[in-house]
RNA sequence: GGCUCCAUGGUCAAGCGGUUAAGACAUCGCCCUUUCACGGCGGUAACACGGGUUCGAUUCCCGUUGGAGUCACCA
């Protein structure tokens, strides 16, 4: 069987959309599962939309989530170059488009603006539409000769007849055929000389000897044309497979209005590449198990691409924080502290053990953000509400509480030793010779040491992180808030 | 609006003619516990509708409804 080869083929526009990343990742695991080809191609064909560091970006995401590339503009594979502005200085475009001319099925269009938008005939919810009427395709090879001398700008457009209709065939979709009269008959070559991706698209998969064209689901609408064009250059067409789309919570097609769309605006919200991974994959693909924590390793042993969904897919952040969670919980402690580093070292105040702090968190949080609503009262005792006290299970009241920690007030003074583990013998002992619950009395110890409904750690824990002086200040706070109040 | 695609809980989803219709997230409850969390256990919650085909449809076909995509000298 031959070799599979797919390919990643972004525009370098800005930021990696996830829709985009998704699309990658299942070129990749397509290619990768049967032991393919992964390439990469910069499709910058459009020089005004082109944005500078773009391809930075798209490096640096491809080598952070591991989507190696086995070709492309810096691993030459032979069927370089690899990025199409680069193809347009060979000639490589306008040769194609010139055999089609030959053919007839391509002709050039020497329309301007302003003749186009006579044709416009509807206007739907604010769109334009129209349908190009093949006015210049009735000019005469002198008439064409005589304008291309002249130097007048042109366009080159595929010419697709108004009758019949044309199919291809999809992997996952299976045949889509459409009216030909429903196609209009799309630009090729612009005026500027630059193919549109449309014709390059085409071009470039065709030389690149690539096997299956993985796309996003928009494209499906567009494909009729491409199949024209393989047809008409007699290529064989590749294995198609269009993925389904991944929309937002409002089911539309997910933009950079939700917060989320990007994999640069994942990072920084504190999610992992590895859990974003995983996460893409499982939208729209699912294994034929149950599992759902797979590494990109994993992925390319049970990735087979009969199992991708045709429905649309809503990206869901709550579940990623959720399996970015698991990821953190099941991280590399050193790692995990390297990456909570930046975090801790912004909410926290010098001097604070930051290694145990982050031991506390490391199974509390979904995202590295979560860190300082967890920890700010390390930092200083947040105004509380007495209320805190009063616990149902724990069997506490404010007066139970403010006794509690009178009692317990010359036992902390007199403690020498504020580890953790000679704390809690402390508690305890006071506890078992005043036949309290180990609660009874630790709550309002937890409470007023840290003023939080809920903390990290427990009462003794935190006491050995304050220390001595710090610890003894919160307590009796604690115990002159309770007073102010009237509490006996 | 034309064309195309899609349709299982709030979300991701398994299912591919006969099932008590999985599982995960979320949600709710209970247990555990040095609070919360973690963990464990359990609950609520779905085949859009109407016709066929069939002994039998969530599953196949048609229609309806709903949703989405697309209709550029953008990709």
């Amino acid at each position: 069987m031959e070799k599979i080869r797919t390919r990643y083929a972004p525009s370098p526009t800005g930021k990696m959309h996830v829709g985009n990343l998704r699309t990658a990742l299942y070129e990749f695991l397509i290619a990768k599962h049967e032991g393919g080809d992964f390439m990469l191609r910069i499709e910058d064909t459009d020089q005004e939309r082109f944005v500078e560091g773009a391809i930075d970006i798209i490096n640096r995401t491809l080598e952070k989530t591991g989507l190696t590339h086995d070709e492309g503009p810096d691993k030459d594979g032979g069927y370089g170059p690899y990025v199409q502005s680069e193809r347009v200085k060979t000639g490589i475009y306008m040769k194609y488009a010139k055999e089609l001319i030959e053919k007839g099925e391509a002709y050039y269009c020497f329309c301007d603006k302003e003749r186009l938008a006579g044709l416009k005939t509807e206007v739907v919810e604010g769109k334009e539409i129209s349908i190009y009427d093949k006015h210049c395709l009735s000019l005469s090879k002198e008439e064409v000769e005589e304008n291309l001398k002249a130097g007048k700008p042109y366009v080159i457009r595929q010419n697709i007849p108004n009758e019949g209709s044309t199919t291809f065939h999809d992997e996952l979709y299976g045949d889509i055929t459409v009216e030909n009269a429903e196609l209009d008959d799309m630009i090729l070559i612009k005026s500027d000389g630059y193919p549109t991706y449309n014709f390059a698209n085409v071009v470039d998969d065709h030389t690149m000897n690539i096997t299956h064209v993985v796309r996003g689901n928009e494209y499906i609408s567009s494909s009729p044309k491409y199949q024209r064009l393989y047809d008409a250059f007699g290529w064989k067409s590749p294995v198609y497979i269009h993925l389904p789309l991944i929309t937002d919570e409002e089911h539309k097609k997910l933009s950079k209005r939700s917060g989320h769309s990007s994999f640069e605006d994942l990072l920084e919200q504190g999610f992992v590449s590895e859990a974003i991974v995983n996460f893409i994959a499982l939208l729209g693909w699912s294994p034929e198990d149950n599992r759902e924590i797979f590494s990109l390793e994993e992925l390319i042993k049970e990735f087979d691409y009969h199992r991708i969904s045709k429905s649309p897919a809503v990206f869901d952040v709550v579940k990623l924080r959720w399996m970015n969670g698991e990821y953190l919980k099941a991280m590399d402690f050193d790692r995990f502290c390297e990456m909570a580093e930046p975090y801790l070292e912004k909410f926290l105040k010098p001097g604070l053990d930051k290694k145990k702090i982050a031991a506390m968190v490391k199974t509390r949080i979904e995202v590295f953000p979560d860190i300082e609503e967890m920890v700010d009262f390390f930092n200083e005792l947040p105004a509380y509400d007495t209320e805190m006290y009063v616990h149902k299970k724990m069997k506490t009241t404010k007066e139970s509480s403010l006794q509690v920690l009178k009692e317990l007030l010359p036992l902390f003074a007199a403690q020498e030793d504020y580890s953790n583990d000679a704390l809690y013998a402390m508690l305890q002992g006071f506890a078992a010779e005043k036949g309290y619950k180990n609660g009874y009395v630790l709550w309002p110890v937890r409470t007023a040491l840290s003023g939080k409904q809920m903390t990290p750690a427990g009462a003794t824990e935190i006491a050995e992180l304050l220390g001595k002086e710090e610890s003894i200040k919160r307590l009796e706070k604690g115990i002159a808030l309770l007073e102010a109040e009237g509490v006996q």
